[in-house]
DNA sequence: TATTTAATGTGAAAATATTAACAATGTTCA
DNA sequence: TGAACATTGTTAATATTTTCACATTAAATA
């Protein structure tokens, strides 16, 4: 289970959030051309994917929900769990760490720091936020591993290179800033202008 | 240029936000291995996506930035320029307003909507707010093409379902519900915990 | 100017990712 | 029960994406 591609892990993890919502409404199997439907992808995919981590079943009534699961956060989570943060309360911010408290046990996001005094200090969107002199600090103490960064684009170098000296692990990158980071922590960037050109660009295909 | 593989359209976006900030520092030419460290990726990709869409310079001091931008464009802006809507003016829809606001030409968010009678007939992070009960209405009347989906995931089927009725073209989906949409309509989503969770495996398999 | 250097463009090879095809085998129901 | 069916697991084939290798040629330099 050494080798994973890439692209599946990314597909696990959406497995995962169907799986839950299964489980969630009380369906304890499903068959992999469910899954397929729901992903926008073929059964095949999903079965081979099940297949690269080991999990199989005898039954034809599907897969085991809950076993799949369990499976699956193999894979993904540590025993321990993954404690992140949020650098930059804003609107963004807030919006990041409402939706992901209480989502999954195994990574939790466990402050949020901001320059901005007002900010700092307080709760914002149930999460504590620091101020930003306090990183190297807190970081240690509640053993955070992994950032991410939601402040103006122009911050968003300095705050990447603080976060590498604080010790993380992984940064989730929000700005359109493109950042460097040194080979043994993980990089991954986002920016929604992207996903919208996309659609754009298939839009005007279709036409 | 018919055939372009997608992976490509997602790095043209890419290399035109680069490309756009190169500009405004009044940059004019940029290599390919440039292109390609700010990106994270080879200067062959680079190169022969480029050469995919058919731009190419007899220069040894590489691409001119203009000339790149410009080409770019013609493969994914439209002359008229897109239309996009946002549902739900909420903590996330605000801040993806906020920051697409202003940042292409070619395509813009041009109104938002929502239930909350508090919110709608406002003017929302600079972009007017309408009631749900307008949708169509506006749809048609400022020739909204796409609608980014940001409610609360109970209420993204039906939401989905509306945008299609009232004749949208794309739909980027931000909620954590998976849609599915008729095949005319191009569908694209996107959710955070699935970026999280990769870096969360990435950083334990580098432990 | 002649030589060296460094960059692009691209056919071919290699690596990745997806799909087809089908054997194996539970499950359904006549 | 047993034939028909449906579903999984997996090998092989196909398709897509990336990288290699190198011919070509502008630019820099001696
Ligand atoms: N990738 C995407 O899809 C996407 C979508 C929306 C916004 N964004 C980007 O995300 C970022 C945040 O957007 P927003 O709308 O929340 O902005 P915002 O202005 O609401 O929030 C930024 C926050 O960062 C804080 N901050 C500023 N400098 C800081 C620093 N050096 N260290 C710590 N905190 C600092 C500010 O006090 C503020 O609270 C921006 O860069 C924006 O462009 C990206
Ligand atoms: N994909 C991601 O990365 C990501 C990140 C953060 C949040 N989210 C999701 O995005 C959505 C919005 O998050 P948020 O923090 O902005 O929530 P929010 O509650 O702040 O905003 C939701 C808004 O939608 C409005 N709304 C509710 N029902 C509606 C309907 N039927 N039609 C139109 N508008 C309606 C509400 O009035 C509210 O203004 C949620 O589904 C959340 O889970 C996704």
């Amino acid at each position: 289970m050494n080798k994973l591609p890439e692209k599946t892990i990314g597909r696990l993890s959406e497995y995962r959030r169907t799986l839950l919502i299964c489980l969630a409404k009380g369906k304890t199997h499903i068959f992999s051309h469910e899954l397929a439907n729901l992903h926008h992808i073929t059964a095949v995919q999903v079965r081979r994917d099940i297949m690269l981590i080991g999990y199989s079943t005898t039954l034809k009534k599907g897969y085991d929900v809950k076993a799949l699961i369990d499976v699956i956060a193999q894979i993904i989570d540590t025993d321990e769990g993954l404690n992140a943060a949020v650098i930059g309360a804003g609107n963004l911010g807030r919006a990041i760490i409402t939706y992901f408290n209480g989502k999954r046990t195994k990574l939790r996001i466990a402050a949020s720091f901001d320059v901005d005094t007002e900010k700092a200090n307080r709760v914002i969107a149930g999460v504590k936020c620091y101020p930003m002199t306090d990183l190297n600090k807190i970081v240690k103490e509640l053993n955070i591993r992994i950032g991410i960064i939601t402040v103006p684009p122009e911050d968003a170098v300095s705050v990447a290179e603080n976060l590498v000296n604080s010790g993380i692990k992984g940064i989730l990158n929000y700005t359109s800033t493109p950042l460097s980071v040194p080979q043994n922590v993980y990089l991954e960037e986002y920016d929604m202008i992207t996903s919208l050109e996309k659609v754009a660009y298939f839009v005007k295909q279709k036409k």
